[in-house]
DNA sequence: CCGATTTTGACATTACACTTGTCAAAATGA
DNA sequence: TCATTTTGACAAGTGTAATGTCAAAATCGG
């Protein structure tokens, strides 16, 4: 009973975490971005092009969870930029596929190396096994509030 | 070594759980608050003044950690709605004390429970340790991020 | 092949959650 | 007492999106 209420409290504390621990990595990401002429969001569209490869805008809309019209504005910029080009798509002649240029490439890689830098110092003071579960349980938390939340159609 | 990459990527995905988690969460609060009449915001003015007591809006504002600006109109549709009520200030006569009326803290606590209850049914799932882990190492990674920021003056 | 439906980019509007700036009254503190 | 700070009120701006709508083009079912 005490047991119970104490997981529910932690679990509460552990959730309303998600915003502090969400402001301090963009707030960490941004400041690794000062030099490059990148956004965080521009940065979010080179992330995707190199993990998962050239796709088009509605694809990275779907990878990234929001509207495709906004995507269509943060490629857009990133166009402009230089870092990403577009190629013809021979699956659909109106929606180009979107694939990072040699600078583009080489920003992004930069810039994950310098992030997964801070990643190994930061783990210094954690274990694999307790990372691992951290992980495991924002998984499940993730997963238990969607599904207590969505009553919607 | 390829221990160490390891350890880097859990915490890079972690870390980038947050985003989905915060909305995760925002989302399941809203559903519970569908039929009374707060909005989110009003419900983290109502949690405040439950937990930490009675206090002036410049407080509120440094515990929320927004500008007090915002928390000014926060507060003050939050006192149209009759949740909370002002109590004059002894120490500060332009800046009243707010605190919960009966009714506010009566839905509060309700509100609260109905959320502990969500917290507990998704606790079932995982131990008392992994849910300490966990938060143990989210604390850590904010903390780290944090310092690994603030080169700003 | 053809007509109906869907996808896509483009553009416009709106919503939301804050931040920033400014004021004047009032309160505080030296 | 007088300079400084705090506070509430109000105005304007910003960043990150969602939402609505269009027309061209592409895809799909027959």
């Amino acid at each position: 009973m005490h047991n119970v209420n104490m997981k529910a409290e932690q679990l509460h504390q552990l959730i309303w975490m998600s915003r502090p621990l969400m402001q301090a990595a963009e707030g960490c990401v941004e400041n690794g971005l000062t030099g490059t002429n990148l956004t965080v969001r521009m940065r979010a569209v080179l992330e995707i092009l190199h993990k998962y490869g050239e796709q088009t805008v509605p694809e990275l809309a779907a990878r990234l969870d929001i509207q495709r019209q906004y995507v269509q504005i943060m490629c857009n910029e990133t166009l402009t930029s230089g870092f990403i080009e577009q190629r013809p798509n021979p699956r659909h002649k109106r929606s180009p596929i979107l694939t990072l240029t040699n600078q583009g490439s080489a920003l992004i890689e930069d810039i994950l190396s310098k992030e997964m830098q801070i990643m190994q110092e930061m783990s210094e003071d954690l274990s694999t096994e307790d990372i691992a579960t951290a992980l495991k349980v924002i998984l499940s938390v993730v997963d238990g509030l969607k599904k207590r939340t969505g009553e919607r159609k």
